[in-house]
DNA sequence: CCGCGTAGGCGTACAGCGTACATCTACGAG
DNA sequence: CTCGTAGATGTACGCTGTACGCCTACGCGG
């Protein structure tokens, strides 16, 4: 046939995450992208179809950098583990962050990680919709946790703004956002991940 | 002094919530907007600095619809029913989710909620840290799962897909694919939170 | 009652975005 | 060597947010 392929995949992915990492997530543009790779902004059309697809293809090349081999030790060590290596990988990227919400599901390498967990979750015992559920709870707390650590330091105002406030009408809240600033990211992590992982019980049971 | 205004920020808040919610949040637009209003387009700065503005306007706004009276009943059940408000005002505008993620910091309506928050967790007996965290944590599993669920059914053919893999290399995915379309949103963010608040308990503990 | 200054309202314009379309061109197969 | 195909690209369009400057409606001091 014609004219080769003179794009992989990987190259554009690799060419729209150094754009991101770069200048920021709003610097990605189909003609940031291109420039990057040295062609005009309509070649990369040959290669995706959208802006969506660029998207989704450069979270699933940030997913694919996350170890996914099985983790040694007791299955909430695991867990965490997993939990931790993928939050490491995005957080050196923290541009993908918006990204990796809205392409998750479109991710391909993202099953493997998905597998690992599930693997550490059946082995604790869980089965059918306890599992789903373990799992989903899991990967929304640091899905929020991602977000929450993004969208917060452009409002740090926002924080100093709630210490600020009177403590005659939010006497708790005033108190409490002057201790939240000093707590590390990687800190409020672990911490939250302990109470998810400290409440997930193989068999289920109730609380409410 | 001159002209009075015309126009108040509830009613700016309002006309925008119509937007995202009758044709979406991509169609949400200062013209549109303004369109809205009746009024023309760069009228409408004249209220808002800039789109981001307009966007926390609408967050704002839909966050003083929670009822954020202290609920009754054992500390657990107050932190499910405050978290449950503002899930149930937020689903009815799913548009406004990522705008949520993206503004709440910036929110006053925000306060009150918070505070009844952290009146609960403080009955329970969490202080400092311990409280933060707490409320840090149920935050992130709330939001994550407001986006889990918003982002979900765009890609209802990724789990589909997951579900067509094949069952030797993903074993146990493939099989908890089938089960997880079966679970109801609302039971999956039921028994999700119970993790969360089983975990919850007040003086700390360690677990791994 | 009048005009005057202020601020509301708006029309125009521009840069930057995603991308449809038509064209040119480099290449592998015959 | 030639030819068909698909890669590469230049141009162009509609849409976005918003800077700028003009016009005008209004409440107040005279």
């Amino acid at each position: 046939m014609p004219r080769p392929r003179s794009l992989t995949p990987a190259r554009i992915a690799t060419a729209t995450l150094a754009v991101i990492d770069r200048d920021g997530l709003p610097a990605l543009t189909m003609r940031t992208v291109a420039r990057e790779l040295g062609m005009a902004t309509m070649s990369l059309y040959r290669y995706v179809a959208d802006r969506d697809e660029l998207e989704a293809l450069v979270v699933d090349h940030v997913l694919a950098e996350v170890d996914t081999s099985q983790p040694a030790g007791e299955w909430r060590e695991q867990v965490a583990e997993l939990l931790g290596r993928l939050r490491d990988v995005v957080r050196a990227h923290p541009g993908t962050v918006p990204l990796l919400v809205r392409h998750r599901h479109s991710a391909p390498s993202s099953t493997r990680w998905i597998e690992a967990m599930l693997t550490a979750l059946t082995a604790a015992g869980f089965r059918g919709a306890d599992r789903v559920v373990a799992q989903r709870t899991l990967v929304s707390f640091l899905l929020g946790a991602l977000e929450s650590e993004y969208h917060g330091p452009l409002a740090g105002a926002g924080t100093a703004a709630m210490a600020g406030l009177s403590t005659a009408d939010y006497p708790i809240l005033a108190q409490t956002a002057a201790a939240a600033a000093r707590i590390p990211p990687d800190e409020e992590f672990r911490r939250g991940l302990e109470i998810v992982l400290r409440g997930l019980v193989p068999g289920g049971g109730e609380v409410l």
